[in-house]
DNA sequence: TCAGGTATGCTGGTCGGACCAGCAATCCAG
DNA sequence: CTGGATTGCTGGTCCGACCAGCATACCTGA
């Protein structure tokens, strides 16, 4: 006979799991309205106080948002990676991660990415690429480059058809210039480099048009590597040094 | 001139970017006490109500924890991955992924986990692999077989020394079995599948332990097609076989 | 009849006070 | 000196109250 360890469950805990589980599960949707905090406490046999704080916490992870005033109640908000942004910079602020874990899982996202999205890209999805490229290289210097930069990728991971790349992509890859946006001003050479990669990205997608998966994520990892790799420290660019080269 | 939109600040947001702030700089540390309820009302100047919901948001996080009845207040935690395991989960549950998103996506991370641990991997951690290896073995048929299954695919994960890839690997085969789950009970050749997979596993094993990375994560994604292929509908097979066979 | 402004009833945000069960240090009795 | 009861304080929950803000409905004036 086995027993477990009883936790004391708090009231508030209790209606956040309902809540929670009504919104992952799809029993209410996006944009779909609670009802108020008055009505909750009653459904839910419980004070105001308990109602807030449940409310609280699902605000906090982003499901749920309330405005005063608001007589429709509060709103359920559709899934977005902001939490897992806010996750992410905590353990990069707690040294749990630096810029070359991060790194890291990036090349391994977009590495992927390029080899699924080889196969699996349709040419309407192809054309966005390359409109993408072409608006880096019309705007070579210019903030919009970074724009166009960030659709080139975005257009990458969503050819895998897979949402959990997207998200995670998206992340990772605002994070990263987090990590570096201190240090990224200097660039006397920020030229040279855009140029560079723009030649990169060209090589890439030419790659993936191809069909040939396995060279598209050489070049991406290579890419991102050559991109970054000054600004990681020397005891981060061993785990990324794996990735490239590689067979793989 | 440039304005922006004005946000109203609500006062429990206020304390909790105070606390936020003095933990994640490090002004206190894992392990101290912040002072209670009581005399935080008083040093923030608002009432219980706000400093509880504040406190409540940083307990979601992960950052505090408060036990009923501890006179030394409530502990600051030290930073863990468990926030971003909850943000990948809900992720993932939201986004309604299928099992083709999610093997494919378990494939591509597992896959490029043992690209890198043949590389990274210190002998320790071969040998974590190679004792949950062994308790497979020994457990063949139990339910303690996928326990120390778990065991050897989260020690390739620690390997690469990257949280991102451990919590998102975590996250990922618990979602994978939850998919499959009311389907695994009337697998009649149970034995024989986890024969193979403990050969694969073995297979596997080897190429990281050779160092030879390219090898382990094509067998590694081999395997977990092999696994669970007959569980995915077709639309979903199209999205995995790029991840087979390829040289990467 | 219709337009515009106002009144009303709700919302969430905050406050204060109250009670309970539980933990730990302290104090007291053995 | 030891062990158990006492005593503060803790967090968890409840209640009642007030405020500013939003939408609707109403109502007044043209």
């Amino acid at each position: 006979m086995e027993f477990e360890p009883v936790t004391p469950v708090r009231a508030y805990e209790r209606v956040v799991e309902q809540i929670e589980e009504a919104v992952l599960s799809g029993r209410v949707l996006p944009g779909e309205r609670l009802s108020s905090e008055r009505d909750l406490m009653v459904q839910f046999g419980v004070s105001r106080s308990t109602v807030r704080e449940a409310l609280r916490v699902l605000q906090a992870a982003q499901i749920l948002r309330s405005r005063p005033g608001d007589p429709r109640g509060p709103e359920v908000l559709a899934a977005s990676p902001a939490a897992l942004h806010k996750s992410v910079r905590h353990l990069t602020r707690a040294r749990h991660m630096g810029l070359g874990e991060v790194l890291q899982f990036r090349m391994l996202l977009e590495g992927s990415a390029y080899l699924l999205a080889a196969s699996l890209r349709t040419s309407a999805q192809l054309d966005e690429m390359a409109a993408a490229l072409e608006a880096m290289r019309a705007d070579l210097g210019t903030s919009e480059f970074s724009r166009a930069d960030v659709a080139f990728h975005d257009a990458v991971a969503r050819a895998t058809g897979n949402p959990m790349i997207v998200v995670c992509g998206e992340v990772v890859r605002e994070v990263v210039l987090e990590l570096i946006e201190d240090k990224l001003v200097h660039a006397d050479d920020r030229h040279a480099l855009m140029r560079s990669s723009l030649a990169h990205h060209t090589e890439v997608l030419a790659a993936v048009r191809d069909g040939d998966g396995a060279l598209a994520c050489r070049l991406g990892r290579q890419a991102l590597y050559d991109y970054y790799a000054d600004y990681v420290p020397e005891e981060g660019l061993a785990k990324l040094r794996p990735l490239i080269g590689a067979e793989t």
